[in-house]
DNA sequence: AAAAAAATTTAGATTTGACTAAAATAATTT
DNA sequence: AAATTATTTTAGTCAAATCTAAATTTTTTT
């Protein structure tokens, strides 16, 4: 299916809307896009004789199954760009969120799947939102700071919470980015300190504080 | 200067096409744009008012200083995203055009100066064509095949000119790839193959017709 | 259940970029 | 240098996506 830019962020938006209300209004969705209602009416006909919406006029809508799975294809995209954003070009996770945007709309499959993979197949994004799979699923998981995190399990570093400089000085101190393998081997009650082992590195031992800033989930 | 996309493709292709021509003429703009005559007077209005294109009606046009500067931005883009699609993806050289076609109206100055440094500040694309660095200015290199460059020169490797999977799978086996830094100690008469030195690898020897599909340029 | 308020849709305009057909200008040929 | 041909521009449409203002429908209030 071939969506125009503004088609695709009008299906982006409805599908997070729907999330929370089984059926979307016209003026939420225009609260969303920063648009009019009356624009939206305009798009929903559009959608509708498209065939990705279930849409009855003034009783809302929401996407049917080609429409969501559009949807899902989008947020893929956006999420696998601002993992490479973030990981790859070291950029701010708070300032990802645009360009993704923009990035987004590049559609050719053989590009998504080649990042996908030099990406190493990330399952959450740097803000800790699931990346739907090529098949459009979505990986149940969630983050969850370092120093809660489970003895002895494999766990992948999906975000950062602390963007300082100071914080990266000591992330790459210790070989720490967006995507690494980390596993808690041991804490020591008296400071609250973990005792780490980072990809293929010698185990080694990070403080409490440190710890919190470092978001992970179970691989 | 905030361009729209189709400004941009105007605007990079009179850039291609004033470098043959002292002016360039409409039908030959819309020929490179595959798009009617009647359309590029519409544009070339356009971008006059915009004070990008020096424009006499009948006569002919060109872009001037500020234009000459946004078509290079846009094709450091465009050459980045190129050498990104094969160097990082690993995508065939010949199918990287249609999709940088798309990521280079991606405009963000932080984003393209992340990828720059990422990518090595790279000066030739996968085609072998330079790179305009931040400030507009290309650099004056070409690309040679590596049976052909000098002896103990600092190379480097900028383009494959056989994509085939047995190719690939010697490059692999040498540790080539583009970006790769490659020095030629010496050849043998007997049957042209060349000693050469690949990054911080041991010295190695290669075959001749290996050789001749590596482009390499002078770093 | 009628009136008032809120939400949604329609009608008509606008902008961007493209198109066709006709008119204007430049270049070439005789 | 006049006529023919080629090129370019203008005039008028069109489609996508937006907007405002008015009309319609639904929801809420009294």
């Amino acid at each position: 299916m071939k969506l125009s830019e503004s088609e695709e962020n009008y299906i982006k938006s409805i599908y997070k809307l729907q999330a929370n209300t089984k059926k979307v209004n016209t003026n939420s969705l225009a609260g969303h896009l920063n648009t009019k209602a009356a624009s939206v009416t305009d798009m929903l006909k559009k959608l509708k004789s498209k065939k990705i919406l279930e849409y009855e006029r003034y009783y809302g809508f929401r996407l049917n199954e080609t429409g969501n799975k559009e949807a899902l294809k989008i947020i893929r995209r956006h999420r696998l760009w601002e993992f490479f954003l973030v990981s790859k070009l070291g950029m701010a996770w708070d300032k990802v969120h645009a360009i993704a945007e923009e990035l987004e709309h590049v559609s050719s499959l053989e590009l998504v799947k080649k990042l996908d993979e030099y990406l190493g197949r990330p399952k959450l994004d740097p803000h800790g939102d699931p990346i739907p799979d090529e098949k459009g699923e979505m990986p149940e998981l969630k983050q969850v700071a370092l120093n809660l995190f489970p003895f002895k399990k494999n766990g992948i570093v999906s975000s950062i919470s602390n963007q300082t400089s100071e914080m990266m000085k000591m992330l790459d101190h210790y070989g720490i980015g967006i995507g690494s393998q980390i596993k808690v081997l041991k804490t020591f009650d008296f400071d609250g300190s973990l005792q780490v082992k980072i990809s293929k590195q010698p185990a080694c031992v990070i403080s409490s504080g440190f710890a919190q800033n470092i978001f992970v989930y179970d691989d």
